[in-house]
DNA sequence: AATATTTGTTAGATTAATCTAACTTATATA
DNA sequence: TATATAAGTTAGATTAATCTAACAAATATT
């Protein structure tokens, strides 16, 4: 049995090891920061880890998960993506306000209820911010995602996931309007800064930065 | 903010100040042993809890919840009874299996949770055994409960709720097809050894323990 | 009232998770 | 290559929650 904090060390593994897309591994600093603790505690915990073997790494050198790290992860990442849909679609919470609390659902221990509110929200393949959900057998559908900013003058897209999951940036994307599906047409890109004019849904074109381009994924058609 | 382990203490105090009718004092030693834990340990926390003023008690004293420990307490019945009743209802749970899933899920922090989840679920009166969920006032209805062992021959009345909730005396139940609001006449009363011979809805009369008749709360009609 | 029993507290230790400060190893740069 | 910087580890301390063993107070019983 894990503790509530061993958990978050292994979805944060997990995490990073989408992050740093080219290899998985990671460094205890990395680490340490993405969880918001010391470097000497995150070498305290791997120890622990690699105890229970869910961690390989050796002194001074890289770290990844071992497969039944990465099982245990994404378990936890499936009840983490499985509690925001839960949240948005049963409870009427506006994807700002799920990660809190799905921070904390996802820890609840029984395999019954993951696989029971799976079923009550229909086996939804993809969680309020358009990410994938796990499956029970531990598969996740492993997409390519292009970023916005990626597009020229004249393509046309879908937002497929938001790579920025900050509050600020989903509350001002409700703002605007762009939601998960919502098409956009590049209508320009601005070379000098990166920024981009494009047309949301029906409505009318507007100007985004290029961190936002940035900050969105997309399907492009 | 309390810790995980301070509610379970609150809890426990609360629960044992209903147990306790008459004076809803309590003892280090019974607080202990609710909880599965040493007299020395619950004497540690209660110096915490009443540093917090949840609890008011001195060296060698009775101990008592303030009125914030009262309803701090009361908010986490409610989680706990709102969750149990969530996942009767809507995740197809047995009322068997309800509560240790609960005893997590109570921990959650987010009053937008809680009282969503109650719109979600009707605002239920009562959790699948019967007993009273607090309102987000924190009032809870009190109720005159009575024993099915306190009738007599020829009374009539319906199951109301459970007061041992054990996951075998629930599965019994079950079994014998008892549920909350399920009729039953007492056709006999054995003076020997206090069981009772009683008909369960339209079934066929059968005997029941007086361990069973001391484990039921019933409306009388 | 004297003594025995029950109840509750204290002292000292342990474990998990964290920190700071000092140290070591690896990598980058001149 | 020598040295500076970055990355990672260790030692020692702290806090929360727990324990055991020993002690103290309150209550019950002769
Ligand atoms: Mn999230
Ligand atoms: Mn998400
Ligand atoms: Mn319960
Ligand atoms: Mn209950």
């Amino acid at each position: 049995m894990l503790s509530y904090t061993e958990e978050n060390y292994l979805k944060a593994l997990l995490k990073l090891s989408f992050q740093n897309e080219d290899k998985p591994e990671t460094g205890t600093n990395e680490m340490a920061a993405y969880l918001g603790v010391k470097p000497a505690t995150a070498t305290d915990m791997l120890k622990k880890l690699k105890e229970k073997e869910l961690v390989s790494y050796k002194k001074y050198g890289k770290i990844l998960l071992t497969e039944m790290g990465k099982k245990s992860a994404m378990v936890i990442l499936r009840k983490h993506r499985l509690w925001e849909t839960f949240l948005c679609e049963k409870l009427d919470f506006s994807w700002d306000e799920v990660h809190e609390v799905a921070e904390q659902l996802e820890h609840i221990q029984s395999q019954k209820l993951v696989d029971k509110l799976e079923e009550l929200l229909g086996f939804p393949q993809f969680d309020p911010h358009g990410d994938p959900i796990p499956k029970a057998n531990g598969e996740m559908p492993e997409i390519t995602r292009t970023l916005l900013s990626e597009l020229q003058e004249g393509d046309t897209c879908t937002v497929a996931s938001v790579k920025d999951t900050s509050a600020m940036f989903l509350q001002y994307l409700e703002k605007l309007k762009v939601r998960i599906g919502t098409r956009l047409k590049i209508k320009e890109v601005i070379d000098f800064d990166g920024s981009m004019y494009i047309a949301i849904g029906e409505g009318e074109p507007r100007s985004v930065s290029m961190k936002f381009a940035e900050s969105l994924f997309v399907q492009k058609l």
